[in-house]
DNA sequence: CGGTCTGGCAATACTGCCAGACCGGTGCAGTATT
């Protein structure tokens, strides 16, 4: 009898454990990526069936298999999937809402062996204890679900995201695999890099999405636009969902919409828990028409037939704005995503993409971190500084960026002496940084609004996709300014994923090319648009030839 | 950045105006109280 070859393992697994007769492209081949021992990114759209590829690589290796994921709700709902496809305890998850005993078992179950998966969100691998107890089991294989949110969410939100980085090492670096419906060419890179992945391979499917179509409509006055808002989703094929940017709105468009006969809720992350699980589950089996939500609805919606998805305000950037669009049409049929734009709501995104931290807690952080005493972990840094652990995160995340800090195993580890004034700028420094890369994403979301080019060929283009013609399913090709822009391209020697040097902004990457400029993300100052003209006269940018320390 | 609220003021009974303050999104974990 010989050895099964690889595919035959994943076949069978997949059939004998999970009961699947057959796997999609690209799921089979991270699968054995995977196996084979690669670390490796998965861009998948939602419902394409990522938690295969770590379900299945999970059961071929020895040893068990931490997720990470960022949402308990979420980690409850794929420990409930898990158990129903394998008919066994299979899957078990340790947070702050389940009892003392229940996570003590749970860490007995993986123990045991009896459960192959354990759901962690990052929170939990800030404790030491966490780690070791991860160490003593020999984790073979990390999985990040949601990957994005290393990006999204890192840099001031939940900061222990930027640490998972920290924590694969402390693990003896098992394999990682990172899985994400969204991922730009600099947030594929961030994630990468943030986990300290080696040489990743990427797999990406499924990512275009031709039958939603696509459409912006300007407003001038506030009224106007949430007129305009209204109509739409009274007319509309149902059900659908509504972005907002602020909570007050959500509940009074959820309000404005029932009068107009719908049966709508709003959804925030201030309502009661009850309440969001109500309105989840309603909306997940049928007896709601729309859903009017800000951001905090979206993982973990699992409906293919929703028929449209209306932006009344801008989102931060195209990558928010392509995952919270790519909840409609699942099940492949016409669907609708409309934005609703109106300049003036940039204001509310730059203050969002605003807020380092103050002068004052750098300060106070830095001592204590410098104290004799130390090193402490960053729990123990925000108890002695009397900081939030949330601030203690963004700052030593930020310091750790500088090169002032490491986090190792023993804590937050001071790499030479430094003062707090030059923590303070050094810390400012990042934090502008990343304001000014944030307020780029914002401007490529402008960008979009604006544009009248075909939209889908813009949208692609920023995930670094090439649609060769326009779509013909958006309004800027059904009103025909799309197709005044198909002039050859200039011959330039630029293309897609090219790394560049500009000569006042550094290395980047260029993201797309038109048939007359050229979009580049820089790693200083985030998106820029350059024209090809002057590109080509002003010899500012060149192309690298060996892109220095870039993982891959 | 823009909207909405608040306090002060002028005014004479209900309102109006202005300047300045304030707020705006995403979730975990841990602790105190029922």
């Amino acid at each position: 009898m010989t050895h099964p070859t690889l595919s035959e393992r994943i076949a069978d697994v997949a059939l004998r454990v999970f009961g699947w007769p057959s796997l999609r492209p690209g799921q089979e081949e991270a699968i054995a990526a995977v196996a084979d021992g690669r670390d490796v990114l998965a861009v998948m759209s939602t419902g394409y069936g990522k938690s295969a590829i770590y379900q299945i690589a999970g059961h071929l290796l020895d040893g068990p298999t931490l997720v990470v994921s960022p949402l308990i709700s979420l980690q409850l709902d794929q420990v409930r999937h898990i158990a129903a496809d394998t008919g066994a305890q299979d899957a078990v998850a340790v947070n702050s809402s389940q009892s003392r005993r229940l996570n003590t078992a749970a860490w007995s179950a993986v123990a045991s062996g009896e459960a192959e998966f354990l759901f962690l969100a990052p929170e939990q691998l800030a404790r030491d204890e966490v780690i070791d107890e991860l160490r003593d089991l020999g984790v073979s294989l990390v999985v990040v679900d949601e990957a994005h949110c290393v990006s999204a969410w890192g840099h001031d939100f939940r900061p222990d995201y930027l640490r998972l980085g920290s924590v694969i090492d402390r693990l003896g670096h098992p394999r990682v695999l990172a899985l994400t419906a969204t991922g730009s060419s600099p947030v594929r890179d961030e994630i990468v890099r943030r986990l300290g992945m080696r040489d990743p391979a990427l797999f990406v499917r499924g990512f275009d999405r031709p039958n939603i179509h696509l459409a912006v409509e300007r407003h001038e006055s506030a009224h106007e636009q949430d007129r305009a808002v209204l109509d739409e989703v009274v007319a509309a094929a149902r059900p659908g969902l509504v972005y907002v940017s602020t909570r007050g709105e959500s509940e009074r468009l959820a309000a404005d919409s029932e009068q107009r006969g719908l049966r709508a809720a709003a959804y925030h992350g201030a309502l009661p828990s009850r309440e969001r699980k109500d309105v989840h589950g309603r909306f997940q089996d049928g007896s709601l028409d729309v859903v009017v939500a800000t951001s905090a609805f979206g993982m973990g919606i699992d409906k293919a037939d929703v028929r449209f998805v209306v932006h009344a305000d801008i989102t931060d950037s195209l990558d928010s704005y392509y995952q919270e669009v790519g909840r409609a049409g699942r099940d492949g049929l016409p669907a609708r995503a409309t934005l609703h734009y109106r300049q003036t709501d940039l204001g509310v995104r730059q203050f969002f993409a605003s807020g380092s931290p103050s002068g004052d807690d750098v300060d106070t952080l830095a001592l204590a971190i410098l104290a004799p005493g130390g090193p402490h972990e960053a729990v123990e840094l925000a108890k002695l500084a009397g900081l939030s652990s949330r601030t203690v995160g963004t700052i030593v995340n930020l310091l750790s960026d500088a090169g002032f800090v490491a986090d190792r195993d023993e804590g937050v580890t001071p790499l030479r002496v430094f003062t707090s004034d030059e923590a303070r700028i050094a810390v400012e420094t990042a934090a502008e940084q990343r304001e000014q890369i944030e307020r780029s994403r914002l401007s490529m979301m402008r960008s979009y609004a604006e544009t009248t080019r075909c939209r889908r060929q813009v949208l692609l283009a920023y995930f670094g996709d090439d649609l060769a013609e326009p779509c013909g399913n958006c309004d800027t090709c059904e009103s025909g300014s799309a197709y005044r822009h198909q002039a050859a391209p200039h011959a330039t020697g630029f293309h897609a994923t090219q790394r560049v040097t500009h000569r006042a902004w550094g290395p980047g990457e260029v993201i797309s090319v038109d048939d007359d400029r050229l979009t580049v993300f820089f790693d200083s100052v985030g998106y820029r648009v350059l024209s090809l003209p002057a590109v080509a006269a002003g010899g500012l940018l060149a192309p690298v030839q060996h892109p220095p320390g870039e993982p891959g």
